[in-house]
DNA sequence: TTGTAAGCGTTATCAA
DNA sequence: TTGATAACGCTTACAA
């Protein structure tokens, strides 16, 4: 039979109350009773029942997590951080897939959530004012969104920008095209600002707003066409999902991949699949999974700075094809470019 | 405030008992009193709770998934079926992510299975020994692996690779490597017995046993030279991964795919994204994550037929080349190959 | 430092 | 069909 904290204390011969103490709150008992309650315990094999805790304490040791698609290596990864990080502080994770419903997202907070001590949200879809609506009153932490209501973890997304145009620049590309995301990504906006940062910076530069796509394979496949239509020498893709149906799309037109348009990834989740590798800006998923889990269980909410991210050379950028097309298209065909 | 059955009592004019009847088994309530309850609990946002009620009837609401490496595709899947059907039963999930060490998994089984109501195991690597010890007092099951002493959920390997090895034999291939999985693997013994099964309903063929491969990338890096080295014309890989980094360094020792050598991938996860597109053995992943809900919350164990498994074909296979090495090898270097 | 005892919100047993 | 009432196992004032 499975032993209760009665059973435990009855063997080390202390009222219960001693024995809870003993194993919750160690520094309140003797140090020659607490012995003895915790060799008890060992020997019993007792486990405190989490049901009777919750109910007397208010504290279930749950963390919620919803995200909008678990099958997405992004989020999986984000999983498997904050599910690293909470069984080390000794909690149980409830994942909650919304399956990509933002309606749903809301729900599942709502109701998975009050069940945990805390929920960790990522939901880049989610409206602001939708978002602004969630519950406040347990512990919420966003991730990679910033939002005034709420606390939040993210990663560099300007910074990133940066480094990959830095690259793409170096290697003589002087037109670069950006795969945006889904209108309303907290993210995408960040990418745009780092993208008008990079190209103040350096010299003879346009970077050209391909627009909007999905952040999926069909967002990378649409977005191809608009790529060769707009003479860049260098694409820069909203995530790798898209960046590796960008080049299928490319190459499939006829394209040669780095030597005719070199290509960035971001996040790296599955930059290494691609043929040939995929360039990409590496997000530490995992420790920003772990951030969270932090950020959610701390007094004090602390400064929340970014996570650094890492641009990844690998195959798919190549220096700019010689008598590259950026100076030909230089005055025409400038869909919203910034110049620097 | 949150409300309780207190509260909804007072607000029905009836006894918490009745009240706790009228939501949990309204067929032991008179009509009239019920719709009170019933008007009374939506009008006061009443929400039972759980750990109360699990601390009075022993059922928790949630169950338990556990699994070697949520980042892996395969087992995301898995997670977002057992999450969907979790959910249309009210239940709510904690994943476990094991990090791909067998230890932890049994310890998780043990501690995350202990708080609910029932746990899923999908574990590849355990040994047979140690799955024989995991906790079979409450309700238990594992994916994709059989054990005597546990219900199971299974997807028809034994038959992927029969409609594979026809597949690639109609197209002429007369010689056929099969990159293996780890040594001890349940599914990988099984689709040995099914290109066993395979190879001797067919005509002239030979299947070649290329031996045990790590399930990773680094396997089917590993697998590519002796996949050459053996002279076949096609390939069975043991999961995607493999066959895509297989495909990897095929193409970078100069073999062109699938114009010499033909490739099919198991699971169907990230085949889309290989450069060609992967002929793969399509799992149904969701479903196998809901069937093993439906198995564990089943009182009457059932049949458990395996579920369907089937071969999408793409670009990485194609027909044997003329003149192919298939009879050029057929007396020579046999290494443990089936013979038809 | 320890023990007594009162809950926590729900379900289930028993009478009525 | 309904209502008291006693658990369920633990935590935490409060008292000693």
């Amino acid at each position: 039979m499975v032993s209760t904290l009665r059973d435990v204390a009855l063997a080390a011969g202390v009222s219960p109350a001693t024995a809870s103490r003993a194993l919750s709150h160690p520094e309140l008992v003797a140090p020659a009773r607490r012995a003895a309650v915790e060799q008890a315990a060992h020997a019993l094999g007792y486990r405190p029942n989490r049901a009777a805790r919750e109910l007397s304490s208010g504290r279930t040791g749950h963390l919620c997590l919803v995200v909008p698609d678990v099958a997405n290596p992004f989020f999986a990864s984000l999983v498997k951080g904050v599910q690293a990080r909470a069984r080390e502080l000794g909690y149980g994770v409830f994942v909650a897939d919304a399956d990509d419903d933002p309606r749903l997202e809301a729900e599942l907070v709502a109701q998975l959530g009050a069940q945990a001590d805390g929920t960790i949200l990522a939901s880049p879809r989610m409206s602001d004012d939708a978002v602004a609506h969630l519950s406040a009153d347990r512990p919420f932490v966003l991730v990679n969104r910033r939002h005034e209501a709420h606390a939040s973890v993210v990663v560099d997304n300007t910074d990133g920008m940066r480094q990959a145009v830095r690259h793409l620049h170096a290697l003589g590309h002087r037109r670069i095209g950006y795969v945006g995301g889904p209108a309303g990504s907290w993210s995408d906006a960040r990418r745009r600002d780092g993208l008008e940062v990079a190209a103040h910076g350096l010299h003879r530069l346009d970077v050209v707003d391909l627009g909007h796509f999905p952040s999926s394979r069909g967002g990378g496949t649409a977005a191809a066409d608009v790529v060769v239509a707009s003479g860049v020498t260098a694409v820069l893709a909203h995530n790798d999902l898209v960046a590796l149906a960008l080049m299928d799309r490319l190459r499939s037109r006829g394209v040669r991949i780095p030597e005719e348009i070199s290509v960035v990834g971001h996040d790296d989740t599955v930059a290494v699949l691609g043929s040939p590798r995929l360039t990409t800006i590496a997000v530490p998923l995992a420790r920003l999974g772990r951030a969270a889990v932090d950020r959610l269980l701390d007094d004090e909410p602390g400064p929340d700075t970014p996570l650094p991210v890492e641009l990844v050379v690998r195959a798919s950028t190549a220096p700019a094809p010689a008598g590259g097309t950026a100076d030909a298209y230089d005055d025409e065909l400038e869909l919203e470019g910034h110049r620097a």
